[in-house]
DNA sequence: CTCTTTGCCTCAGTTTTTCTCATACCAAAT
DNA sequence: ATTTGGTATGAGAAAAACTGAGGCAAAGAG
């Protein structure tokens, strides 16, 4: 191999060639325009060579830039083309993400990253945060209760999650009027963890006494949230995973109090994974996903969406 | 246009897969192994994919990356040969060079850089400083009398012009004796200049007080040096210029003198050429070719060597 | 004919990338 | 057990690339 130009100043120069514009070039290299001049520039130096002529507010390639460009295109093109077989070959990426978080809120999504970014996703639920790197994936996605902290060496904080009360419209006389907090507290409560954990920490963050007690405890969010459905008493749920079920009067907020964040999800990559960059790709998704979809309330909460951030310390 | 892989990472992976060793890649790539290591795992994170087994003391390729090489080479093979195409088709380097320095220094040499670095250079004389942009020259190599400045702006000291005494050596009694300084002045002195601005320097440099007379006055160094092999007097030579004489004996030093540098070589470069590239590489042979060939005197001017950087200001 | 728009160039300052150096590590060979 | 030849890695340094603002000149609108 000889001496090869610079690379990225051919990048830049091939771009810039199709389009005939430096600024469009440097649209589709998401850099500025000047950037792209440079590289161009530093090329033709480099070859001791005009590329393209400047007009006053065009360009057009000199008959040397026209080789070039019919030389480059397919080099590159044929350099992409290996290298999509072989990010496509790559086996998909193995995420462990919150259980609830996964059932409720990921999977529904999840088609829409394939799609857009043609990698393959292997979920695995936990139910407890694990550390990918111990069990061999890419990355966690894990949830932990209380305060923010850094439950791993690296996790990054991702989503609150924000709790409400929510119960079938029936057990209640008129669903439009909210309780009063007595009312509410003798509606039967149903548990989502065996301590009640959320509740502890809602009733806390509200400064209520005493811990409302549990007329069903289950071990998971999904149940008691379907006991909820059924009517069987009011559970706090995160507000981002009964969308749905609220926009469909399924389940209403029987009380008006603010949000409460009972813990938080975090993000946390496996440093030796490969698969660093399709990663970026999905943490990106994620966060966009977030912005998108939580904290963001249906119009029924809006008058509980000044929430706080009141947390149980 | 897809994604394309960082290139530069393609690059040192191209030639690590070619020699199946980071260390030797990074020789070749001028770089350390450390680089070499470091850009190979960028581009393995970014395909998500491994494409070197590292083994204890050897790599082998993966299938992976047996693929990826195989495609690379004739990518980048495609790419370098019209590369080298547009740089062969390019106008010579221009070059403008002062008179005595061309034909006695950088004529005999020319021939090696235009072999080693496939470049054409058009060499064309200058007496007095010239600036190459004015002229539509890529470069200027000038000659400007006393000490050393800046002559144009963007100009580099290159070298100094070292002088000594030398005559035929039939025009002296005993060849192997230098003269005394009185002996030396009543040999009939050759001027290489109207005015002997050379000798006034070298005569003020070593504390002379007055100016040698002249028995024949030249216009061009060149005609001084000729007059001085026919042994008709003495003249001022830079020690450079000579050294063919003097290994071969036509030419001695008439006396025991230090060096004077009486004026220096400037190195000018046009901001506007577009033949950068090729203009670093002929600065830094020259650079190069002046280490090994400027300064260094043959085993007779031992003796001369504590030159002095005496100057007449 | 003047004003505005468009697209390129240039410069200084800053950010990002890449490189180096030194060191750690590991296994084979001595 | 030690040396040797190779890769990996971390911190800091150096180099390359980018940005953003200001300029300029042609073309088109009024």
């Amino acid at each position: 191999m000889k001496q090869l130009p610079p690379l990225n100043a051919l990048k830049a120069f091939a771009i810039a060639a199709e389009q005939l514009s430096f600024t469009r070039a440097a649209d589709l290299l998401n850099v500025s325009q000047g950037a792209v001049s440079r590289q161009v520039r530093l090329l033709e130096e480099h070859l001791g060579v005009e590329l393209f002529q400047r007009h006053h507010r065009s360009l057009s390639l000199t008959p040397e830039g026209h080789l070039l460009a019919q030389e480059l295109a397919p080099a590159f093109n044929r350099i992409s083309a290996v290298a999509d077989t072989l990010r496509s070959q790559s086996r998909p990426l193995r995420i462990k993400a919150a259980a609830t978080l996964t059932n409720r809120w990921l999977l529904p999504r999840l088609h829409d990253f394939e799609s857009r970014h043609a990698g393959k996703v292997q979920l695995a639920t936990v139910r407890t945060p694990v550390n990918p790197i111990e069990v061999g994936f890419d990355a966690a996605l894990i949830y932990c209760p209380g305060p923010p902290h850094t439950p791993l060496p690296g996790s990054e904080l991702l989503f609150e999650e924000l709790m409400m009360p929510v119960c079938n419209p029936l057990l209640l006389d008129d669903p439009e009027k909210p309780l009063s907090m007595e009312q509410f507290l003798r509606l039967p409560i149903l548990w989502n963890h065996a301590e009640g954990r959320d509740w502890q920490q809602w009733s806390a963050a509200l400064g209520i006494s005493e811990l409302p007690e549990p007329s069903l405890i289950f071990d998971t969010d999904t149940e008691a949230m379907q006991a909820a459905i059924s009517g069987h008493g009011v559970c706090l749920s995160n507000l981002s995973f009964i969308s749905r079920e609220l926009s469909e009067g399924q389940l209403v907020s029987p009380i008006d109090t603010p949000l409460v964040a009972t813990g938080h999800y975090y993000w946390v990559v496996n440093p030796q994974s490969l698969k660093k960059s399709l990663l970026e790709q999905f943490h990106h998704w994620l966060c966009e996903q977030a912005a998108a979809s939580m904290w963001i309330t249906e119009e029924e909460e809006e008058t509980v969406y000044p929430a706080a951030n009141h947390r149980a310390d």
